[in-house]
Formats: structure tokens, C-alpha cells, sequence
DNA sequence: CTTGAACTGTTCGATGTCGAACAATACGGT
DNA sequence: ACCGTATTGTTCGACATCGAACAGTTCAAG
């Protein structure tokens, strides 16, 4: 796999910063998926939690809490799987939303060792309110962007996600 | 801005875990780009950084390596803007790339409030060697699409990272 | 020249996530 | 019925990132 040749004589000379306007870019890494994935994830994570500050905890879990309305009444560790983060994480956030009165544990009846997880009411509204506001905040960030491409998107970050899902459970 | 109905008379009921290999969907939110978004870079990132942890910290912060390659001696505050950090969290990660030695801060000419950053010459050695890695890596998340997919999928976070920005910087 | 605003790198306390450990519970094989 | 292994939720210490503050420096306006 011989990666073209990119040289250019680069001896200590320093990148003056001409074109002040633009941002820096990455060369290579520039054309993976990964890298723009990462800074695409943080800049929108930002922006819609800073948007929506006054609201608490809910914006940054609103992933997690629309699973739950979904699924209500599953145990933690599959909670925690599908929002890809470690069992004890959960554990904190979870102390967090039932404090904020958004959800509720609730003993298993079969199962001694686990707890489902509930919304109560109030955090079935927050999570409808946050929801119209999270396909607001989506529209703003695929702005200029056809239907087309944006379906096909959302596609391939399915399979992104089932690929590294399948690699990671083995 | 109506959103659809997608009432199911959820009263109490819970969601007995059928269909138990599958993942746990998010409803609504699963339409959002955000949330895939999030999704495939926690699980991305984690997967690249675990399979390379023998390298040290130089894969968490690969992104930043190749940006300092392609513009040697920018100032830190240009260096976070580029990748998304703020400019106080950049300071403890040059510190650590600089003991691993990596990376370099040389006084900048002009401006005595300012350092210039560079690689060391190990420093291009392993970027170099990363990007390479990172390639492969890129070819896993991506198996299962084809290339015309995955230009536009590139296109389309570009213009979502371009859209963050605009907003964010105003 | 002087002065005030803006910028640069830095420190520090707060918060979020992680991995490794643990006790309690479930379960399969013999 | 018993034992070893898995699983569940949890705690705890390590580390990453953040925001607010700060001193040193630059620069433009007067």
C-alpha cells in the first residue's frame, strides 16, 4: 500500500501564517473519516449543549433518555452498551437524571441483580421538548446539504457504527 | 414545525428484552445526524487508541501531530482552534508530547508572548507511521460502502464542521 | 507616549469518563 | 445439590477536558 509521496523538502522552514482567514488543515488525515467524525462530533456536542445550558443534564444525555422511552425498563449495562459507554459511567449519570426527577430504577422483577430503568413523566416531556429541539439544531448543522447526501450519511455511519460494534464485541 | 405523531400508548408497559442480540434503538433521535455522529466517534476513537495504547498518548492525539506537520511553528491558540480544544487544554497536552518527545516549543520571532510548535524529527517519524495506521484503520469503519459513499459522506462533515464554526465563532 | 483593550500561554478547581476491583446474584455442568 | 463462572450494579483512584482567572505582551487610539 504505497501512500503517495506528499514530500516537500520541509527543512525547517516554519508555516508563516499566510491566509489567516482559513483554518489549518491536516494533510493526510484530512481524507479519513475518523478524523473529521471526531471534530464534527465535539464541535456539535458543544454547540448543543451550550444552547441549551439552562435545561441541565438532559441535553448532553438526551441520547440516553430517548433510548430509554424507547426501551423503558431495561437494566443499565444494556443502556450502557448501546450509548457506548462503561457500566460504572452510567452508574453517575444515572444518579444524576433520577436526581434531576427526568428517571427512576426500578428493581427487576426477575432478576435480583439488575434494575430497569424508567422515565418518569417529567422526563418523558423533557425528552419530547429536546428531541423537536435536537432535529432544529440537526437541521442547522447539515444546512447546505441535499436530502440525498444527507440520507446517505446517516447510512454509512450506520454501517460505521455496526462494523465497530462487531469488532469490538469479539 | 409539527412534529410527527409517533404516539404507541406507552403506558407502563416495559420493553421485555425480545430480539436479544439486537442493539437498543433511539426512536426519533436515530434520524438525527448528531447522534450517529456521537455514536461512531466514541466507539472509532476508542477502538483506534486501543488497538495502537503501545505507542503511548500519540494516538489519542494524532489529529494535532499532523496538523503541527503540515504547519510547523503555529502558535498553540491556532493549534487548539484546529482541533477543537480549548487553548488551556492544549497546554497539558503539549506538555506530555513534548516529555515523550514528539513535539518541540521554540519562542516565536515576532511575538515574545507566543511559542511556535514543532516536531521533532522522532516526532515525524511517528506521525508518519500513524497516518498510516490510521488509513487502515479508516478502511475498517468504512467496509461496506462504496467509495462514492464515503466522499460524500466526507463532503457532507465537511460542510457540518464548516457550519459549527460559522456559528460558533460569531 | 500613554493607556486601555485584546491576545498568549499558563494555573487551578470542577466535572466526566475510564478501568480495575468488589459483593451480590444467576446459571450451567456434573 | 454443589461449585465455578458470568453478570449486575457499584465504588474508587487516574486522567482528560473545561471555564475562569491571571501575568506578560502587543497594539491601536488618543
Amino acid at each position: 500500500m504505497e501512500a503517495g509521496k506528499i514530500d516537500e523538502a520541509k527543512t525547517e522552514e516554519a508555516d508563516d501564517g499566510s491566509d489567516p482567514g482559513r483554518q489549518l488543515e491536516a494533510g493526510a488525515a484530512e481524507t479519513t473519516i475518523a478524523y473529521k467524525l471526531r471534530l464534527a462530533q465535539i464541535l456539535a456536542f458543544r454547540a448543543f449543549e451550550e444552547r441549551l445550558a439552562e435545561r441541565g443534564r438532559a441535553p448532553r444525555y438526551l441520547g440516553l433518555l430517548a433510548i430509554i422511552r424507547n426501551h423503558p425498563g431495561q437494566p443499565q449495562s444494556r443502556l450502557a452498551e448501546a450509548v457506548a459507554l462503561r457500566r460504572s459511567s452510567l452508574v453517575t449519570i444515572l444518579d444524576i437524571l433520577t436526581r434531576e426527577g427526568l428517571t427512576e430504577r426500578r428493581p427487576a422483577p426477575g432478576d435480583r441483580r439488575s434494575n430497569g430503568v424508567w422515565l418518569t413523566e417529567q422526563g418523558e416531556q423533557m425528552v419530547e421538548e429536546l428531541l423537536a429541539e435536537s432535529q432544529h439544531h440537526d437541521a442547522i448543522l447539515t444546512a447546505g446539504n441535499t436530502a440525498e447526501e444527507i440520507k446517505t450519511t446517516l447510512r454509512v455511519l450506520d454501517r460505521v457504527i455496526a462494523n465497530l460494534r462487531a469488532s469490538q464485541g469479539a
